[in-house]
DNA sequence: ATATTTTTGAAACAGATGTTGCATAGACTC
DNA sequence: GAGTCTATGCAACATCTGTTTCAAAAATAT
């Protein structure tokens, strides 16, 4: 452990000197260590979008012999970390809700509650509402309060994939206007949790009386949205805390991202260079890291 | 877990059926299984004082097609193991490749990145963090594009808490404005992952020019967040789509959102009441379920 | 603009990998 | 004890590994 402490901080460490295909290939194996024991090097830099070359490189770089000495390394942390493994989750166990307890279990019924949407209900849930957003004209998305962040984030996902989604919100209450020309073949997805905002109940109406689609991520099979959507995602949203979460609702928006992206690759694909390229034109990425501005 | 388990037991089982040289192979994974994920069949077949064949012969003997998928289902189990309490979810990953994989992998894949927040390394990380924002006079939330959805529901949470945030966001480009007044003993929570908005790093200079503080949620340890800010939490952002994850981004702002009201449990159960008694008199929320109105 | 250095990508390399076919050694049946 | 069958060791195999080399490209200096 201590070796490998060793070489990520050494790889921290002169990160700033390195090549932008070097940066690359360490910013994977920073944050991908695990990986870096387990798979080939030719593998780990296929997925690092980097040439085999590089990884040996990188190790140079680092005044190693070779590659291989940065597996050594990764492999020996793995190794010790699963000897101790067993015994610091029983003893982290044991300390309660409190303290930093509640983190710990916060990111655990997180992991938990998330990993519930495998069941294969869930998942075939999933499918179908990516089937009908899949062969709707426009999606209209709908999420207000705290849901708006999930909304939101479909939304953008969206328009990186194409103009099919319409984001129902903006400044001034003028985000129900962009309802006006849906349609029949339309869909509404709508977002929303207990307590359920009046508001969205009432565009959900409007929406079925133009004829539109439903489809909801909502947190009860009882919710008032399901009774009213043609396909419902159910996930958890209990939490420790006095708030809701809405880290599942997300990852479920997510999964349907990447089913509809799916459906379609290719075109999938060239949207995502078509945007890529535009956002380039546009200067708002910062191309390069910034070498210690301040 | 499940797979690593049944193949275990599988060779448990079926031990007493083996020839001696196919035993003693079969014994020696049992008693050094981490090593076959991180070294070689050669390798491993010379510490067990083996041939290489015999390797192969036990995989196809366990009714395996070859030697890799032994290897395949011990690093999946290390996989887990490092991550954690993602091993139980995790460790189903090889038996469902067909129709709804895509899905259940990415379901799979966000449940373990979350798990992974509870390395200890991360625990004291969020710990620190929430100790500068508690600590902080007023909290400026700054998350651009894909990191707008994060940004706005910490900041809806701690609107539900009193009036310490201020969401740098808004209509017209005006969400700048909102730092004109901030200072020493402020801090910046700013959310940004690869690829990094230029603005997002230019809104952090101009805070550390104020004197503020500033901490982040961010993708690596080599972001260029990371020098710049007094304490950074790193979370995962793969995904086998073609976009980058902000579930456990979110994860991690509703966990600092957690850590923050527990600091003050009371003032915190009075805010929300407070909250509560504001939304019942604007009548937000549908108090009962409307029953089918469609 | 030119010259020089650095960085990158592609191909070639030797060596190691997991697998397979075959021959021999041993165990068992009759 | 001959014949059959399985278990084992060995060597050849295609493939993949990590490394190196070399030329083109990009960045930098002149």
């Amino acid at each position: 452990m201590l070796q490998y402490e060793g070489l990520k901080e050494r790889i921290v460490a002169r990160f700033d000197e390195m090549s932008p295909q070097l940066q690359k290939a360490a910013r994977y194996i920073l944050e991908n260590g695990q990986e870096v024991a387990l798979i080939s090097m030719r593998e780990l830099a296929r997925n690092a979008g980097v040439q085999p070359a590089t990884m040996t490189r990188l190790a140079k770089f680092l005044d190693l012999p070779g590659y291989d000495d940065i597996r050594a390394q990764y492999s020996q942390a793995l190794r010790s970390q699963a000897d101790g493994f067993a015994a610091r989750a029983q003893a982290r166990d044991v300390d309660g809700p409190s303290g930093s307890g509640l983190a710990h279990g916060m990111v655990q019924t997180l992991s938990a509650q998330i990993a519930r949407l495998n069941a294969p209900e869930s998942i075939a849930r999933l499918e179908r509402v990516a089937d009908t957003l899949a062969a709707a004209g426009r999606i209209y998305v709908l999420g207000l309060r705290s849901c708006h962040s999930v909304a939101w984030h479909f939304h953008y996902v969206m328009t990186l994939l194409g103009e099919k989604t319409v984001h129902l919100d903006g400044p001034a209450g003028t985000g129900v206007d962009g309802m006006r020309r849906a349609g029949p073949g339309d869909v509404m997805l709508v977002i929303s949790i207990s307590p359920y905002a009046k508001q969205t109940l009432e565009l959900v109406g409007l929406a079925r009386e133009k004829g539109m689609g439903v489809v909801a991520i909502t947190d009860s099979e009882v919710s008032p949205l399901s009774n009213v959507s043609d396909e419902v995602v159910i996930c958890a949203t209990d939490s420790a805390t006095f708030f809701h979460t809405l880290t599942p609702a997300l990852a479920v928006s997510e999964v349907l991202c990447g089913l509809l992206a799916d459906r379609d690759r290719e075109a999938a694909v060239r949207a995502l260079q078509e945007a890529d390229r535009h956002l380039q034109s546009l200067d708002i990425y910062a191309n390069e890291i910034p070498k210690r501005r301040f």
